[in-house]
DNA sequence: ATACCCTCCGTACCGCGATACGGAGTCAAG
DNA sequence: CTTGACTCCGTATCGCGGTACGGAGGGTAT
C-alpha cells in the first residue's frame, strides 16, 4: 500500500515528473483512478516504471517496450524472444557500425598526430582527396 | 566546371534534393549565387556534400561537421584532433553500453529459450522480480 | 510552342524522447 | 487559515535529422 505521489514515483526510478506524465500519455504507464483530485501510485507502478527504464537501457524503444509490457501480462514467450532477437540483431548492426567508425577515426588520429607533412589526414579522408 | 543541378548534386552523394536544401539551411552547404533563376553546383559542392556524409558515417553530428568544415579551410589540426578524440571517447562509451545491453539480452535469451518453468526471464529481469 | 519535368522557396510536418510553462486546484504544516 | 509546495492538465517547445507539400517559374525535348 505504498501510497505515492507522482513526484515520489518519478524519484523511485530516477526520472522527472514530466517524464512520468509523458509515459502516461504514451500509454506506457496507467493513469490511476483519482480518489479525490490527486492521483496515487503504488508498488506496481514503481515496478512498471523501472521496467521501462531497464528495457530502455537494453536498447528497446518506447514502442517496443509498450509491446513488452503487454506481453508481461499475456506471457507470450515466443513473441518476447522474437523481439529480443530483433533487438540483438540491431545491437550487433549498431556495434559493427560504431566499430568501423572507431577503427577509422583512431587510425586517422594516430596518422594525424604522427606529424606528417601535407593536409590533415582526417579532413582529407572526409574530403575524399585521395590520401594514404 | 561540372555544371550540376541540385538533383544531380544530391544524387552524387546518394541523398535527396530536400536533404541538400536542408544542409544549405543549416549552413553546411553554400547556396551558390544564381546566374539566372536556377542555381548551379560544381565539383567543390560535390566534395563538400560527400565530406558531410563521410563524417556522418564516422559518427559526427551535423553541428560537429560544420566545425570540421570550417577547420578544413583554416587547417587547425590540433582542433581537428581534439574533436576526433572526443568522438572516439563517445564511440567507446556508446559501444560499451551496447555491449552491456547485448550481453544481458543474449544471456536472457538463451535462458528463456532453454525452456525452464516459471516466468519469462527476460520480462522478469525488466520487471525486477528477482530472477537468476 | 506546348507538354512535362525540374527548380526555387517557404512552410509544415515526421518520429523520437523528452522537457517546459502556466493557471487552477489541493493538501499539510505552521 | 494562510502560505507554500505539490498536483493536474493542456499545450508548447526542444534537438536531431530529415521528409513532404504546393504553387510559381525555368529549361528542354518533341
Amino acid at each position: 500500500m505504498t501510497n505515492l505521489t507522482i513526484a515520489r514515483l518519478a524519484a523511485s526510478a530516477g526520472v522527472g515528473v514530466e517524464t512520468v506524465r509523458f509515459y502516461q500519455r504514451k500509454g506506457l504507464l496507467p493513469v490511476p483512478a483519482s480518489s479525490g483530485a490527486v492521483r496515487h501510485y503504488d508498488e506496481a507502478d514503481v515496478q512498471r516504471l523501472r521496467f521501462i527504464r531497464a528495457a530502455q537501457r537494453a536498447g528497446f524503444s518506447l514502442k517496443e517496450i509498450s509491446e513488452l509490457l503487454a506481453l508481461d501480462a499475456s506471457d507470450d514467450r515466443t513473441r518476447v524472444q522474437a523481439l529480443t532477437r530483433t533487438r540483438l540483431a540491431a545491437l550487433d548492426a549498431e556495434m559493427a557500425e560504431l566499430a568501423a567508425a572507431r577503427a577509422m577515426l583512431s587510425g586517422l588520429l594516430s596518422e594525424c598526430t604522427s606529424g606528417k607533412a601535407g593536409p590533415c589526414p582526417i579532413i582529407a579522408t572526409f574530403t575524399g582527396k585521395a590520401c594514404h
